[in-house]
DNA sequence: TAGATTGTTAATCGATTAACAATC
DNA sequence: TAGATTGTTAATCGATTAACAATC
């Protein structure tokens, strides 16, 4: 509701609006314009007031935005306020640098386990977290109604792990497998994929050579 | 040289295209038209065709294309032949899991030494890179003729670094600090922004759950 | 050859930028 | 009030899709 079909370009921008205003914050900076914002942010002026205006009027004719009041307006815009209970299906290198990071709290989201298919990791404890196994994950989703599930598997079981996930009644996956899973259009995926980033460095990279 | 400007969302797309056809290829299949592929893919056949052309015509007309021909001009598009000297600067969790990552191979990157500045993880091992001083870093890429550096530090410090290793003689940077590096236009850069991601997941739950 | 499918041009769609009246 | 800057409409730009002649 109240949603008039945002595009994804303009949803991308968002974090970046938040983190600068944060910088802001910091600087105890109080109110900026369109124009300063742009200067730092690289983006123009028009397109900062284009954006933001999807969302509601939250500047003032002849004085710009209060840094505050617009950091906090797009910490709600982007749900960071609201809490979701997620799980991490993983306990590899990445699941473990996963597990340890702490974006998490400030996006709100609250890891309850980690699972593994792999026996030899089930027991061993990740900071806090018992590493669950793997056959208990559809289980715990439905008795804790978890929302999310960060997936940092390899590639051949992605899809199955998904499938299950969504089974057991996941509502979003941060997906860290290099593949495009197929899931119910009412089930949010996020993808990270590494390869694909460094593959883009190295086209970069050969594409400099030549200049 | 040769190179029509090709816009980032192309180029972006690439690493797809080498992806879906190193599946295709081990499902041994020989031909594919941009129809079929459109269909696996989720591209239109039409972007497929305009894609691929930016480069070369690699088709033929009433046959379609060859899927290991392909696959291997993408490779070279993409410059996975090519080889490069990597370094990587800080080893908390997310360095020490690329550090591990294999992906780092089939790019052509060969990551030849690891940095942090915790006088504590000085002289330890991953794998079978002993982590040195990130003092060391600039006389370390200067003679070693270091490319990349895969840059895993806080935000805090990352333009200070990218600015030491700017001067060194890097050309690329692989950052997964949550900062936007200021470099010169000739240094390339790739960043993963893991919180932007998950506020993006966010922004999305919370709209998916309106609906 | 007839059928299939490309490469490429033209049409459409969407996103960005410019402009400016409204107004603080 | 005068100056500054927004919110918003209109213009431009770029990317995607459609169409089709060329050709394997």
């Amino acid at each position: 509701m109240g949603n008039k079909n945002i595009s994804m370009a303009v949803i991308r921008r968002l974090p970046k609006y938040y983190r600068y205003l944060a910088d802001l914050l910091a600087k105890d900076i109080q109110r900026i314009s369109s124009k300063e914002l742009s200067e730092i942010i690289g983006f123009t002026a028009s397109q900062i007031r284009q954006d933001l205006n999807n969302f509601g009027g939250f500047g003032q004719q002849g004085y710009g935005y209060n840094v505050e009041a617009l950091h906090r307006e797009i910490a709600k815009i982007l749900g960071l306020d609201k809490k979701y209970k997620a799980i991490l299906v993983g306990s590899g290198n990445l699941g473990q640098a996963l597990t340890n990071y702490s974006g998490f709290k400030n996006a709100g989201f609250d890891i309850m386990a980690v699972f593994d298919a792999n026996p030899r990791m089930i027991g061993l404890k990740i900071r806090d977290y018992e590493i669950m196994d793997s056959d208990l994950i559809e289980s715990f989703v439905s008795e804790n109604n978890v929302e999310i599930a960060i997936l940092c598997i390899p590639k051949e079981g992605a899809q199955q792990v998904a499938d299950r996930l969504v089974k057991s009644g996941i509502k979003g996956i941060w997906n860290f497998a290099p593949v495009d899973l197929d899931v119910p259009s009412s089930v949010i995926v996020e993808s990270v994929n590494l390869t694909e980033s460094l593959f883009t460095l190295s086209y970069l990279m050969k594409d400099g050579e030549e200049a």
